[in-house]
DNA sequence: TGATATAATTGATACGTGTTAGTAACACGA
DNA sequence: TCGTGTTACTAACACGTATCAATTATATCA
C-alpha cells in the first residue's frame, strides 16, 4: 500500500469546504440546500483525488454494512445443492447489486456447532441472511428469531415461521407425471430423491399421487421407491422396479442425477428409452440435456429463487414487511427426449 | 432488533474492569500480563453477555477486514467457470476460515468498466483479491498493481506479474494423448476447448503435440479442430473429423462439455465408443461419469486451486513474498470406459 | 524500612465517517 | 435600524474498538 488513504478532509481541503459539506454533498441528503458552484466543487475535489468512503467507518456510524450473508448449510445432498449454486448466486447478485449490497458466502459444515454463522451476525458484518437448506436441528435460528433479525430462507422449515422461497414441488411432480400420463402410460413408477422426512421429497412424492388421483389411476405402494440423492440409488431401485412381476412402463425419477443411475440400469437390461420404459427427472440438470437420450425433466427455476430470496431480503433490512412471507416458484417441464413424443 | 447492542464497555463493567484490559484479554496482546483471575473474569463475562467485537469497529482502527474479495470475470465459457465454481469456492472458504477470513463473491459482467470491483479495494472493504479468469482489457489490474495491493489470479496473465494459480495444462493434455497412444492408436485427432487465442486452448494444443513427438507421431493438422466451448462445437467439428478421407481413431477432446457434443455426433454415425472411436476428455466434470460409456477424461484439481489461491493470498496479505509466483497444478487422468482397457 | 524494579491495570487518543444543533451572511419588509 | 426568515455552511459529537503512555499495586532487595 504505497499510496496514503484519501480521506474525506483531503476532499474538503481541495474542495475549500467543511467535511460536513462534503459528506452532505456525496451523499445527496435531502433536506439540505449546497449551492450548485460548491457542489461542483466538491465533485470535482472528489473524483480528483478518487475518493472513496472507508466502509468500516461507514457502517460503524450507520449500522449498515451493506453486507448480506449467503450461508449453504452443507447436507447430505451437496452435490445437488452444488449444481445450483451459481445460479441462485447469480440471481442474488443482480439484485443486491443495484441496491448497494455485498454478498458474503460462507458454507457451514455443522449447523448446530453454535459458532457456526451467527457470528456475522453478533459482528454485525452482515445486515441479512439468506439461509440455503435450512436444517431443523440448527441451534442458531430461534435466536435469530428473538432479536428478528432479517432472515430469508432459500427451503423450508416450517414452525418457525421465517420467510422462505422454495419451489412449488407438488405441482412440478404433478405436471411430470400428468406429461406421462398424457403420453398414455397407465402404470407408472416413481423414484424420489431423498428419503421422504426430507420435505422437498415428500412433496414429489405428492405430487405424484395427485396426478395419478386426478386420472383415476391407482397409487400402489409396490411402484414406490425411495433414492438418497445419489446415482448408485437410481441404480439400485430401478433393478428393483424392473424385478417386479409387472414392472412399470414409465417411471417419474424425482432427480436427474438419480435418474442418470436409473438409466444405468434400463440400458444394462438391454432395455430402450423411451420405447421400452418412459423417464422423466427433475431439476433439469446442466448436463440433463447431454445424456442419451436427452432427459425430459422438470426446470428448476435457480436464478429466480435466489432473485427472489433477495428481494425479499432487501425489503426487509428496508423495514417493510414482505408482502407474501412464504414464496413458491413454478417449474417448468422441459420435454426432450426420454419420454418419446406420442403427445405431439 | 430488539436487543441492545452488547459493547466492550458492557464486559467491562460486568467484569469489573476497564475496557483497555478487556481488549488485552480477549485479543491475548502478546507482552502484556493479566492475572489469571482477571483474565477469567473478563472471559466469563464475556461470554455471559454473548459479547462479540463490532467488526466495522475493529477494522476501522486496525485497517484490517478479514475479507477477501473472489470475484468472478465473466467469460464466454461461464458454463465452464460455473462448473467448478463450488468446488472453488469451498477450496478458497476451508483455507481461509482456519485464518479467520470471510469470502465476499462478486461477479462482474463488464470488467473495462472503471468501477468494476476496485471499488472494494478503495473503500478498504477487503484485505486482498482473488481474480478468477482475469482478462487483458482489464483497466483495474494496472492500478491494483501500483498501489501492490495482494491480488492471486485464478488462471493466467502474462504481463503485469500478478502471483497466479493454474492448472497444469500442458501436462495433463499429453497425459490423455499418451494414454491414447499406449492403448496402441496411432492416428489421434483433437478437438479443443476454444479458439487458440485462449491460453488454456494453446496449451491443451501444445500438450498433445508433445505427446506425439515424444512417440514418434507426426503431428497432422488435418486432425485439429477447435471448439468454442459449447457441446454444438463439438459435435460439429466431429463430423467434420468423421468426414475425412482417413479419420482418426481415437479424439482427445479438450472439454468434457465439448466432448459430449462429439460423442453425440459419434453415436449418430453408428459408431461405438471405445470399439471405433475413443474418446478422452478435459475438466472430470461431475457428470462425465454418467454418460454412457463414462467418460475418461483428465481431473481439474478445482479445489486445490482455491485453496492454493487463498493459501497465497494470506501470505501475501501478512506481508511475506509468497514462494513461488507461478503454480502450476497437476491434473490426474481419470480412467473409465470411452477408451477401452487395453492398457490393463 | 525505604528504594526500586516489576506486574497489573487504566486514561486518553485515534481510526474516518454521518449527523445534529448551531452560526454567519444576507435579503426583506416595516 | 431592527427583527425575521432564509440560505449556505460548519463545529462538535458519536459510533466501538485497539493501543500507547502513564499510573497504581505488588514484590524484591539492600
Amino acid at each position: 500500500m504505497a499510496r496514503k488513504r484519501v480521506t474525506s478532509k483531503d476532499v474538503a481541503e481541495l474542495a475549500g469546504v467543511s467535511r460536513t459539506t462534503v459528506s452532505f454533498v456525496l451523499n445527496n441528503v435531502p433536506g439540505v440546500r449546497i449551492a450548485e458552484e460548491t457542489r461542483r466543487r466538491v465533485l470535482e475535489a472528489a473524483r480528483e483525488l478518487g475518493y472513496f468512503p472507508h466502509a468500516a467507518a461507514r457502517s460503524l456510524v450507520t449500522q449498515r454494512s451493506h453486507l448480506i450473508g449467503f450461508v449453504l448449510c452443507q447436507s447430505p445432498d451437496r452435490v445437488f445443492s452444488d449444481a445450483f449454486l451459481p445460479e441462485v448466486l447469480r440471481g442474488v447478485g443482480d439484485v443486491a447489486r443495484p441496491a448497494g449490497f455485498r454478498v458474503l458466502v460462507e458454507s457451514v459444515e455443522d449447523v448446530s456447532k453454535p459458532d457456526a454463522y451467527i457470528q456475522l451476525v453478533w459482528e454485525q458484518r452482515i445486515d441479512g441472511l439468506i439461509l440455503s437448506g435450512p436444517r431443523s436441528d440448527d441451534e442458531q435460528l430461534p435466536k435469530l428469531r428473538e432479536d428478528n433479525f432479517p432472515v430469508v430462507l432459500l427451503g423450508q422449515l416450517p414452525g418457525l415461521g421465517f420467510p422462505s422461497v422454495d419451489v412449488n414441488n407438488i405441482n412440478g411432480a404433478q405436471k411430470a407425471v400428468e406429461h406421462l400420463i398424457n403420453l398414455g402410460h397407465r402404470r407408472i413408477g416413481i423414484i424420489t430423491n431423498a428419503p421422504p422426512y426430507y420435505t422437498a421429497s415428500a412433496h414429489r412424492l405428492e405430487g405424484y399421487r395427485r396426478a395419478l388421483s386426478k386420472h383415476g389411476l391407482p397409487f400402489e405402494r409396490a411402484l414406490v421407491r425411495y433414492g438418497d440423492f445419489t446415482e448408485e440409488s437410481g441404480y439400485a431401485a430401478m433393478r428393483e422396479l424392473l424385478d417386479l412381476a409387472l414392472p412399470p412402463t414409465a417411471v417419474f425419477v424425482a432427480s436427474d442425477l438419480v435418474a442418470f443411475g436409473a438409466l444405468a440400469a434400463i440400458h444394462e437390461r438391454g432395455l430402450a428409452v423411451p420405447q421400452d420404459m418412459a423417464v422423466v427427472g427433475f431439476d433439469d440438470v446442466r448436463l440433463a440435456r447431454y445424456i442419451t437420450p436427452p432427459l425430459t425433466t422438470v426446470r428448476l427455476p435457480a436464478y429466480e429463487l435466489g432473485a427472489r430470496a433477495m428481494k425479499m431480503l432487501i425489503e426487509m433490512i428496508e423495514g417493510e414487511i414482505p408482502a407474501e412471507s412464504e414464496v413458491f416458484l413454478e417449474t417448468e417441464l422441459v420435454i426432450r427426449e426420454s419420454c418419446g413424443s406420442r403427445s405431439t
